[in-house]
DNA sequence: CAGAATCCATGTAGATACTG
DNA sequence: CAGTATCTACATGGATTCTG
């Protein structure tokens, strides 16, 4: 590998899709309120605001799936459901993090950008 | 700000997104091709390969639009256009190349996890 | 409470054809 | 060469209804 920036031109395929997987609408929302500590459905859902019941479904199952987050199920009547982060989930929210943080310095720069394209574009 | 991951936890909803913006299909692919210099269109076509003419159309217009990347026309017969990274699309390359390489190390357990998960639902 | 199931609107991506 | 325009297929997300 003889190239400029080995860490970003090797298997950028990889970067992609994990890119995908945490850059649909909720994900990183849900995964970051899980960042401090487990918590049910309906807390969650409440925390992270704006969800549907469907979406906090199905985004959390993915989670599941992928080894960021386990399911608690307590048979109690009415029911209770735990999630929490794994070790994997909590590994993930580093380098994430990382990014949320470049976001938040960044914004404005892309919001000019875009308001001086758009201006440009007449 | 009391919480324990504050880096996370304050202001999420940056981090979904720009984690929306470069989570795309495309979007990390260009920009990782663009790190080692300016390309041409066709240039860029072949490198990331399998994009269609007007996915890099619109994943370059785009980036354009966010100040990532420049667009370079020069008025020739055939007409030639360069595309080359801005200093903020270099900058963007920190945070996602530290994801990237995050992604390389796990896939392999999340794979597993997949695989676990999707064995156990029978 | 924590969901499953269903239906529907919208957005995203690809294929194809045409052009300065 | 580097696009634009158009059409279509599929995925994503939301609203609603029902249930153990």
């Amino acid at each position: 590998m003889l190239l400029r920036h080995p860490h970003i031109t090797e298997d950028c395929r990889a970067v992609s899709e994990i890119l995908q997987r945490v850059g649909d609408k909720w994900t990183v929302l849900v995964v970051g309120k899980l960042g401090d500590g487990a918590m049910r459905f309906n807390e969650l859902r409440a925390a992270v605001g704006g969800i549907s019941q469907k979406m906090l479904t199905t985004t959390l199952r993915g989670l599941e799936r992928d080894g960021f987050v386990t399911r608690k199920v307590f048979p109690t009547i009415p029911p209770r459901v735990d999630y929490e982060l794994t070790e994997l989930g909590h590994e993930l929210l580093v380098p994430v993090g990382a990014l949320g943080e470049w976001a938040r310095k960044n914004t404005n720069r892309v919001r000019e950008a875009r308001a001086k394209f758009d201006s440009q574009q007449a």
